[in-house]
Order: structure tokens, then C-alpha cells, then sequence
DNA sequence: ACAGTTTCCCGTAAATGC
DNA sequence: TGCATTTACGGGAAACTG
């Protein structure tokens, strides 16, 4: 009878874990005022046990408060570092209040609060009931969705290290990562939400962001802090936050475009010189921006200038916003420089290494000149007036005499 | 002992309506799931009522319920015509559900419902206690913001056309306006949330676009549906809903040149053509979309072709969305034809009647250069790179050789 | 004052109801 | 089926709170 009682027990599980259906890439993090759906199976199916299993579920069970929080307000709690009994004296409290006398209470920010839900069903067998319980992985919570990329963040670190289905204490004292461990997730964001993960090159570029310039990345250790709470330096941003928002770049506005792998995305300025010199003049690729917090992307191309010397020129990188209203495939076929004589010149011809623009963008291209649906002149007038079709062009303009850039 | 009761009654008074906090603009109307704010107040105040009135909220009390509804589902009523009691009889059904014999039973639209909001309160004095109420003036009850233009245009045409306080049956059958009372009305939705309300010549177009080509609109009949129902000829959406959307536009994107009185906004295109034809080219003005039902604007200007005949053209109009990401002085300012050869020229000199376009819109428009927060190039190359600043510009670009627009 | 967190609510999209 | 209406929820902004 024990045996099937154990043999039950291990036989209810969490088939999917708590996932909002919006965001089926993040599940684990839940936000309040939305839905999330979750779905537990018993593994074991007789015959006779013909009954709808009604399931309970459960928030940060009694068990786990009483072992790991204390409450404050509502709901939002405070795990404690070590023991959570201790014998309170008014003696050693230095501002009146005993709360003070915690010394190990420590407060989790919200993204690394971990909390569990638990499933509870009931079973009848042969007159025997049977209480069963199961629960989720970990979960964080959040209130607004732009707590989510440091809520994702929190879920990759805890399971790129533990394996531990209910450790709500992990980010008390967060475990370091392996600049391997961190790279094959880093790749897999990537890989699991658009049509290409990260090349070595890539991964390359992210170790230096990372942890500095270094000939081989295997084995050294990334910490959480590095990963994802302290900004990187010169930077108001932690690194994960930048590169979440070019995750989300990448899949909101040029996703056919990085699935094609015309974006070489992350490369040192140091490497975009060395590798665009020695190609010829108009030969250009496409990089993130690095100083941008919100996702930006730019173009690096290769010119001659007028003494015959090589340059290599970026634009300033286009946000969300601008990619908005036209695509990136529009911006890199019709960027011009303006001369001091107003005559527009595309400096981009290649896509590195040799792709003419035209191949590799223009079948991502508005269509030139669409039927005109609307006339501009009046209805009743006998000279039909069509409206002049319009476009957005991006255009450099080039100030009218060279001089120094001191001004 | 009565005289002061009913002075009482008449001192308890709304004395702000129901209204959203982020639409001040438009009371009466209020959304599910948003708060609104409202006060009432007893106008009399003697010392001796030291008390605090409590107020309490009804929505639709029972007497309106049973008078003018009946109740389907949890909150939306429909409205009855006519009578209320009605004897059943089982044999005029033909489809054996009573209901149907309500012949009188029409449904109105969501935002043509008016619903009351009452507030009890009660007060003693010397003994006597004395209940007051009072009720605000009918409300517009939506689900969804998109809601707001009917809505409000039931809340104007009900103000508009009686001093009821509390005819909720207003839309069964609702009255016409006259054209003076609609054109007041119109220009004060402009006055009331800009710098600026329309002029004479704006409201003849109105005028126009309701009621048709005339000499003297004073006096005209305009229906409910002309103002509100009905699409106009030609057009998937009705007048107010046009027009609500380039209130908006003007609130939203273009209110300092709105203010500044640069855009003439409601012209036809006859009138157009008729004042810029003996301007010198280059003379242009401003003028919404007619076709859009978002809400867009245009410039038009006068130009000499090659053959010396003068040219009257406008650009497609640019939408919300557009002016999002480019002020429309930007726009004006920026606004290039692109010929054959790749060469830009600005077909906008003079703003009706003769002001240069710098002049009127220059202070508008975003400083030509900002001074360079990034840097292009590496932090370790000793050549110092910058992003090269760009911006988006609105073109035309000409046809490579003039042919009929047959194609 | 200030930063972390939550609330508010528009506006787009999808779902629902009729 | 098509249209009217509601629900869902991201995202920007304001409010809240210690």
C-alpha cells in the first residue's frame, strides 16, 4: 500500500509549466492582471479510477512562508539568509525596533523573488484516498511587463544552475556560471525564437562584452551580478538588459532579415575596421549598437575620401521607433549622402562580404510606387490632380566646407 | 416646515459632472474600468449642520430601470418606445416567445444609450430629517476608448438641443439641429482645447461637406445620423468621426501651428486652387485630408510647369502614425522633389498669403545638428570616428521622363 | 529626494456575442 | 456570417511607497 501510495505520488506532475500565452518563450514569469495557464497530469491510468481529478492550486504555500519569509504587506516577501527563529533582546536593538535584530534579512529585488505553485488533487483507490501534491519551478512575478527581461533573466540563471525544483533561496547567494554555460543560453535565446542562434564570432564578441578582451572563454566564470545587475561599464545598463532589448529588436522589426544571417550584429568596432578595409569602397555591414540601452542597429561601410585614404563610416544607429515607420530593408536602400550641391549618392553597394544591396534587401522592400487610391484634386474639377506619392529617405547631409570636427 | 424641505432639495446640487481625469475635456462620458470623479454640493450652510453628509452613488436607480428599461444581460438595457405594460397574449406571438411583442422595442447603439447617476444624501435640522437627491445629467457609458468620438458627439447633440436634465430617451428619436447651433458647437470643440476656434471660412466648408454647396447655411436642418450616423457620400465613416480625428490630430501633433493660425485646414479643393492660382510659386498651404478617416494633412502648393502653366500640387497626407517620428514642421521644412538626376529642391517657399517658410515654421523644427553623444568609432582606435548624423526627409520622387498617367 | 514598484489607462488586437 | 461590443494586455506615464 505504500508503494502505491509513493508510486502515485511521483506519478502527479507539472506538464507545463505557469506561462502567460502571450509570451510562450518566457514561461515561469507570470505578471499580475494576466492570465496564465499551467497543466498537471497524473502519469498512472486505471480503469476504475473513474473520477474527475478537481486540482487546487496554490500560492507560496503555508510550508514554504513559514519556512523561507516573512510576510510585509500583501503579498511581496522577505526571504531570510540562515535561520528564521532567533530570541529576540531589546538590548542589542540599536534604533528601538527588533526588526533591526535580522541581520541576515535580506531584500530581493522583485525579479529575484522566487515563489512556487502548488497543485493539490485528491485520489480514491480500492477505498484508499490518496493526497497528492505537485508544483511549479520556480516563479517570478512581476507587475508591468517591463520587469521582464530581468524576470527572464532570473529564470535562466536558475536553471542554467540547478536542477533543485524548489530552491526559492537561489538568489540570496546566486551561483557563478561558466562563460560556456552562459554562451549556450545567450544562443539559444536566439535560436528558440527566430531561425538562427549565435555564431562563434557572436558568442566572441558577447565574452568581451563580458569579461574583457582574452583569447579563450571556456571555463571562465560569469557571476549574476555581472550578468545581469550591475551596469556595464560607461553604461547606465546591465549587459543582459542590453542584450534583451536587441532580442526583442530582432524579432519585432528585422527578423527576416537576421534569419537570413545578413546580420552580423555583434562585432567590435576593432574588427568591423580590420575585416571591412581591405574590401572595396561601398562594402558594408550591419551591427547592434552598443551604447544604446533600447536596441538600436546601424551600418558600417567602407569609402575612399577624397585624398584616396580608407574610411569607414557608421551611421547613427536606428531605434524601435524609427524602424517603426519604415522597414530596415527601406533605410539600407534608400540611405544617400547629400552633397553641398544637394545631389544624394548611397554609399552602400555591398553587403559583406560581396552581396550587391539590391540582391539581399530588395525582396524585403516596399514595393516602389503603389496604384494611387485617392485623388488630390477636387472631384468636380474637369483636371484630375493626383496626390505626388511621398517617401522617407534617411539622408546623411554633408556640411558644406570639410573643417575640423571642433566646432 | 415644507418650504424648507424643498429649498433644501434645491440646494443639493452636481456641481461637477461624472467625468475621466485624463479626458477633462469631455464629461459625461465614462469607460468601464476607469475611474471618474465627480462632486455634488448643498448649496445652503448653516452652522448648526455640523455634520459630515454622506453621499451615496446610484447608477440608474430603480425608478429610471422600471420606467424606461427593460434588463438583458448584466448591465446594457434596451430602451422602450412608448408604453411599458403591455397584456400578453399568447396567440399574436408567431414565434412563441412574448418578447416579440414588444413591437416598440428598439435597440439603441452603445454610445446612444444615457444612463443617470444618482447621489443620496440625507441631512437633519431641528428634529427633521430630510432625504435630498440629485441625479447628473445623462451619461455615455463605453467599453473601450475607440468609443469616446460617438460617445461624446451624443453627449454635444443632447446638450445641444435640450435643457431635460434627465431625458434618457433622448435618441429614440432625436431632434435635429440647426446649422448655427452645430457650427457653434463644432468651433468651440476647437476653442475649448486650443488657442484657436474656426473661423467663417472653416465653417462654410463644414457647412459644405454636411449640407451641400449653398449661399447662406444659417438656418439649415442637420439630422442626428448627417451628424453622426450616416457615412458620408463616398466615404466609410461619418462627419463627426472624420472631423474627431483631426480634432485629435490637432491636439496630438500640429497644436502650436494650429495656435499660430498657419493651418487653414478646412478649405475645398476648388477654394484652393482658386486662392493659390495668382500666388507666385512656391505659395503654399495647409489643409486635412478629406479621404482619411484617421485624420491627416497635406500642403498644397502652386508651382509652373516647363511649358509655364501654373500647377496646383499636393502630397500625399501624412498620417499620425507618420508624425509620430517627424514633426510636421520638420516635415514642411524638409520636404523635397527629386528629379532625374538625384538633385533636391523644395517646391515650399511662401505659407498663404506671403510668409516665408523658415519664418513661420523654423522655430518648430529640430535643431539642424545636436552636438554628438556616441561615438562610431572604438574606444581604443586613436582615429576618432563619429556616427554620422542623419535624418529622415520626406521626397517625391519625379518619374525618369514625363508620360501620360495612363500607366 | 529618489529609486524600485505598482497602478492607471490608452490603443491595438483578438475574442465574444448577437 | 458580419457587425457591434467587450476583453486582453503591452507599453508609456504617473502615482505610490518606503
Amino acid at each position: 500500500v505504500d508503494l502505491f501510495r509513493s508510486l502515485m505520488k511521483s506519478a502527479f506532475v507539472v506538464e507545463r509549466q505557469p506561462c502567460m500565452p502571450m509570451h510562450p518563450d518566457r514561461p515561469l514569469v507570470i505578471k499580475t492582471g494576466v492570465q496564465f495557464t499551467n497543466k498537471v497530469r497524473l502519469l498512472v491510468k486505471f480503469p476504475e479510477l473513474n473520477y474527475q481529478l478537481k486540482i487546487k492550486l496554490l500560492f507560496n504555500t503555508a510550508w514554504f512562508r513559514f519556512a523561507f519569509c516573512t510576510e510585509t504587506k500583501q503579498s511581496r516577501k522577505f526571504n531570510i539568509l540562515g535561520t528564521n527563529t532567533k530570541v529576540m533582546n531589546m538590548e542589542e536593538s540599536n534604533n528601538g525596533s527588533l526588526s533591526a535584530e535580522f541581520k541576515h534579512l535580506a531584500s530581493l529585488i522583485v525579479t529575484e523573488e522566487l515563489h512556487l505553485i502548488t497543485f493539490e488533487t485528491e485520489v480514491y483507490h480500492q477505498g484508499l484516498k490518496i493526497d497528492l501534491e505537485t508544483h511549479s519551478l520556480p516563479v517570478v512575478v512581476i507587475s508591468n511587463i517591463c520587469q521582464m527581461p530581468n524576470a527572464w533573466a532570473s529564470i535562466l540563471w536558475y536553471n542554467m544552475l540547478t536542477n533543485h525544483p524548489k530552491n526559492v533561496n537561489f538568489f540570496t547567494k546566486p551561483p557563478v556560471g561558466t562563460w560556456d554555460q552562459v554562451a549556450e543560453v545567450l544562443s539559444w535565446q536566439f535560436s528558440s525564437t527566430t531561425k538562427r542562434g549565435l555564431t562563434i564570432e557572436q558568442l566572441t564578441t558577447l565574452a568581451e562584452k563580458l569579461l574583457g578582451p582574452s583569447v579563450n572563454y571556456s571555463g571562465c566564470q560569469i557571476t549574476w551580478a555581472k550578468f545581469c545587475k550591475e551596469n556595464m561599464a560607461g553604461k547606465g545598463f546591465s549587459f543582459w538588459v542590453w542584450l534583451d532589448n536587441i532580442i526583442d529588436l530582432v524579432k519585432k522589426y528585422i527578423l527576416a532579415l537576421w534569419n537570413e544571417g545578413y546580420i552580423m550584429g555583434f562585432i567590435s568596432k576593432e574588427r568591423e575596421r580590420a575585416i571591412l578595409s581591405p574590401k572595396p569602397p561601398g562594402t558594408f555591414l550591419l551591427r547592434f549598437s552598443e551604447s544604446s540601452k533600447e536596441g538600436g542597429i546601424t551600418f558600417t561601410w567602407v569609402e575612399k575620401d577624397i585624398s584616396g585614404k580608407t574610411q569607414i563610416q557608421s551611421v547613427e544607429p536606428y531605434t524601435k521607433q524609427q524602424l517603426n515607420n519604415m522597414s530596415f530593408a527601406d533605410i539600407i536602400m534608400g540611405y544617400k549622402i547629400m552633397d553641398a550641391t544637394n545631389i544624394l549618392v548611397s554609399p552602400l553597394v555591398y553587403l559583406y562580404p560581396d552581396i550587391p544591396k539590391e540582391d539581399a534587401f530588395g525582396k524585403y522592400c516596399r514595393p516602389e510606387s503603389a496604384p494611387e487610391p485617392e485623388m488630390g484634386g477636387g472631384d468636380s474639377t474637369n483636371i484630375i490632380q493626383p496626390y505626388l506619392k511621398t517617401k522617407f529617405i534617411c539622408v546623411t547631409p554633408l556640411p558644406k566646407i570639410s573643417h575640423n570636427p571642433s566646432m
